[in-house]
Order: C-alpha cells, then sequence, then structure tokens
DNA sequence: GTTGAGCGTT
C-alpha cells in the first residue's frame, strides 16, 4: 500500500509538494503517510535514498492535492516529534526538475524562454555538482567511513585515467582542498612505501622470506631487484610525469650497469 | 550499528 516513488512522479501538475527535514533516517514513507495522509490527501511521498547506500538521507517530499491541505499538515506536522526526532514540515523549494515552486507548488513547468531563467536563483548550478558536494559533507560528517574510501579505491580502479583528469583538471585543486588532501595522503602513502622497514631490530626474528639467501651473491643484484619492483609499485604513472626529465632514467641505467 | 545540513525519483 505504499508504491510512492517506485513508479515515479505520478502527477505533479496539481500537486503540493512539501519538504520534510530532520527526520530520523530509518523513517520511511510507510511512516509518514498516515501522518500527513490525516491531514488532507497525501497524493505521493517520496524520500530520496543514497545511491551508494540506498539509505534515506534524512528528508522526505510529501506532495499534497491542496494547498490548503498542505499548510495545514505543515502547521500541524511542523515540530512534531516522529520516531523520537523533530521533523520539520515546510513547503518545497525546487522542484525535481530544477523547476520554481511558488508555495509547494510549481509555477514554470519548462524553460520557456530565456529571460524568466535569469529569475532563477543560481545558487544551484547542477544537480550532479550538488550530489558530489553532499556526498562528500556527509561522508566528512560520518567520520572516516569504510564507503568512502571504498569508493574512491573502485573509482579508481574503474578508472586509471582519472588520475591524469584530476592533474589536468584545475578545479579540483582550487574548487576544494581536496586536491590538496589527496596529495598529502598520497604523499604518506608513499613515504610508507619509501620506508618499508624503519629499521630491522632483529631480522633474524622477522619471517623474511630471505631468511636463508639461495647464494651468497652480491648485494647489488638484490638491491636492484628490489627497487625494480618498488619502482613500479611506487607510482606506475608517475613514471609518466617523470618522463619529463629522462635525466635520471638513464644515469639510473648506467650506475646500475655498473 | 554510527551521522544531521539540506530540496526529489521512472
Amino acid at each position: 500500500m505504499s508504491h510512492f516513488g517506485r513508479s515515479g512522479p505520478p502527477d505533479i501538475s496539481d500537486t503540493y509538494s512539501l519538504l520534510i527535514l530532520n527526520i530520523t533516517f530509518r523513517t520511511t514513507a510507510d511512516d509518514l503517510f498516515p501522518l500527513f495522509d490525516k491531514y488532507g490527501k497525501v497524493v505521493d511521498i517520496f524520500i530520496p535514498k543514497d545511491r551508494r547506500t540506498g539509505d534515506s538521507r534524512g528528508f522526505a517530499f510529501v506532495r499534497y492535492k491542496y494547498a490548503d491541505e498542505a499548510q495545514k499538515a505543515v502547521d500541524r506536522l511542523d515540530g512534531r516529534v516522529v520516531d523520537g526526532r523533530e521533523i520539520t514540515v515546510q513547503f518545497a523549494k525546487y522542484g525535481p526538475n530544477a523547476e520554481r515552486i511558488h508555495k509547494g507548488r510549481i509555477v514554470e513547468s519548462a524553460p520557456r524562454s530565456g529571460h524568466r531563467s535569469r529569475s532563477r536563483s543560481p545558487r544551484r548550478r547542477h544537480r550532479d555538482d550538488h550530489y558530489r558536494d553532499r556526498d562528500y559533507r556527509r561522508s566528512r560528517s560520518r567520520s572516516h567511513n569504510r564507503y568512502e574510501r571504498d569508493r574512491y579505491r573502485g573509482e579508481d580502479r574503474d578508472s586509471r585515467r582519472r588520475s591524469r583528469s584530476r592533474s589536468a583538471s584545475p578545479d579540483y585543486s582550487k574548487g576544494r582542498g581536496r586536491g590538496r588532501y589527496d596529495d598529502d595522503r598520497r604523499s604518506v602513502s608513499r613515504s610508507i612505501s619509501a620506508s618499508p622497514a624503519r629499521r630491522s631490530p632483529s631480522p633474524r626474528k622477522s619471517p623474511s622470506p630471505r631468511k636463508s639467501p639461495p647464494r651468497g651473491e652480491s648485494p647489488d643484484r638484490r638491491s636492484r631487484d628490489g627497487q625494480s619492483p618498488s619502482r613500479r609499485s611506487v607510482s606506475p604513472r608517475g613514471r609518466l610525469a617523470d618522463s619529463r626529465s629522462p635525466s635520471p632514467q638513464n644515469s639510473d641505467v648506467d650506475v646500475s650497469f655498473l
């Protein structure tokens, strides 16, 4: 009995959208439906959910059939404690299609002329941009969560070239301090990688694979071997950036060979 | 299992 949001927006031509804020993350449309339906005819209830986790975002949209009922619901349900939390009921300011809403009702359905577009508040640029921003903020609020790291890892793995994009994209560096943060983190990572072991206090105790050297060969060989994978593992794309200076490469090979 | 400013989907 609650197919809200399952089949998309039913009809937003003559409906008044109410924005419900400060609701618990466990509150669902089923819980809000009886509460809001008591004050008027609820046409549809939609609760935005996270794209990754699928959890409630903490706010819901309730569409009424009549404005008077919606107003009544706002006046009656605004400040009501639901699930132990005080919810905030108010008329929606923006529509699903970025349309302007007046008192919950959609005033403009489609951008007909450009002269009216100017009236639009430039506060919001795009939905995608905001999506990331919101996620980013929420992620931070949640302290260090696995989702952020996991997501980053997956995206990085999905499209490795993105790294280059980030480098060539000054927006990330300037837009938010994220670029700096990433760089910092990468620096630390590299630092750790560069120094595999501060100091082996007891190499004998350590279950090192080289517990018993296969052959008493020169350490130079081993050194090179250890350096080879290290370099590759450290930054495969870093070499590309370093390609700009082919000086050390030649030198390295020469030294190694010598 | 966690959190808390805000404006939405087929």
